[in-house]
DNA sequence: AATGTACATTGACGCAGATCAACACAAGGC
DNA sequence: GCCTTGTGTTGATCTGCGTCAATGTACATT
């Protein structure tokens, strides 16, 4: 998923993640013409499916814009969402032939591809890569693990508060927003999606957004767009202690 | 985290994962020499803190033997279980300098460590370790990730369920055993630490447990050996499709 | 035997959040 | 205009699990 430092990373290429400074400074050129011919683009609409958990998936990429989730669905249809992929996050898993997770566009959605064997053979040769990609990995795995906290020891309010700040922070970083004044921003999740990120039902949800909006922890106009008028008293709320955690 | 994979890749070389078939098979003998001068083993009595949150770590590792928990804490208190370090299991983030969760023995523990910079040039100059530690670590995602569903999605029964069967394929897999007939092992973990992991009071494991028991999914002798009359009964009790998920 | 400590079980009670249900509002399509 | 569909809000009620508290059990220490 998504960090100041990935991101960071992403700002000399805003079409493909793997091919950024980070990695490829010490790459040699003939490395870069061969991800470069293995490279190609998919488009999903929102609400459109990019891979059904089970599935063979024979890729691995990026999200270049639009977003997406990761979900796992138990049989009698509760829902748990995984991961949430904004501009920059990989998908993929190298070394594995099928996906692990429903991967859904929520949002219309550009993702930059490679095929998977020509991609591994590529880790095999670059060390950098491979490298590069298990810092992603830890990243993700740092976020998954957050999420945990998140989900089993939170209340229904915090759990708010911190997709909020998630969502929030993760916005300022991709706008290069340099900290204080006000943070706005549209939710770019319906009401049942966060509820299916934060293991609560959409009802709770939506009380809860009421609640903050009552307490003047956030501002809301219309359904989406909100803003922050205090980025410390929404981490307060989170349960988070001042600008330490939350990886995501 | 251990799962079928890894644990089988394990199996020729009982002291340090990392120099298992998988990788090492591949690898030039040089480098083996190298990974053999920089490790060192670390014992730890139960209840030791392996290292605390946010610290300076500089090594990297996996448990030899025993059993040693990571773990998130809230200011107030709230700890969350985000992983669970059984033999085999690697712990450290290269490329990363400070702890991110703490590390705590929950049995005696032996670890075998690689001095972090060293391990880190020797991954830069050997492709097979660090793409090895990549499916590692896409490994733990999964575990991780599934996780999420059980803390977000399943109930206190559920819950307990699913730890119970997580552990009990862990210790089958780790004896060898081949399927079949009831199963048998101790919990290695205490009713409090079952609750931090589940997203649980311990009053409510306890309860759960002595549920199960009650309607015959598992048999209890003492407080921790557990036997499994019928696996597919207790997955069944998870809420899991049989013999499909968890990853862990 | 007496005492302490760590771990586990069980009961009584209350509340946060789920569930069920009604309603509001905007955007299309006809 | 009217109807439908997707999305969000709010209220009333129910319940699973947390909280508080008492008790039990196994072992170690003196």
């Amino acid at each position: 998923m998504l960090n100041e430092r990935s991101l960071a990373a992403h700002q000399d290429c805003k079409d493909c993640p793997i091919r950024h400074k980070a990695v490829c400074a010490r790459c040699e050129s003939d490395e870069l013409e061969r991800l470069e011919e293995i490279k190609y683009y998919r488009r999903f609409e929102a609400g459109q499916t990019v891979v059904w958990s089970g599935d063979r998936m024979d890729f691995v990429g990026s999200v270049v814009s639009g977003i997406a989730t990761l979900t796992q669905t138990m049989e009698d249809g509760r829902t748990q969402m995984v991961g949430l992929l904004l501009p920059s996050d990989f998908v993929g898993r190298p070394g594995r032939s099928t996906a692990a997770y429903d991967v859904v566009a929520t949002t219309d959605l550009v993702m930059c591809c490679f095929r998977k064997s020509p991609f591994e053979d590529m880790m095999g040769r670059t060390p950098h890569i491979a490298q590069r990609l298990l810092e992603m990995t830890l990243d993700e795995l740092d976020a998954a693990r957050e999420w945990m906290l998140v989900l089993g020891r939170k209340t229904a309010r915090e759990k708010i508060a911190s997709l909020i700040s998630i969502i929030a922070r993760r916005d300022a970083s991709l706008h290069m927003r340099t900290s204080d004044g006000p943070l706005a921003f549209d939710l770019p999740l319906t009401r049942e999606a966060m509820a299916d990120y934060l293991g609560l039902t959409l009802e709770t949800v939506s009380r809860q957004i009421s609640a903050l909006k009552k307490d003047g922890v956030i501002h809301l106009e219309g359904k989406r767009h909100v803003t922050i008028p205090d980025m410390d008293r929404l981490m307060e709320e989170a349960g988070d202690d001042a600008d330490g955690g939350m990886l995501v």
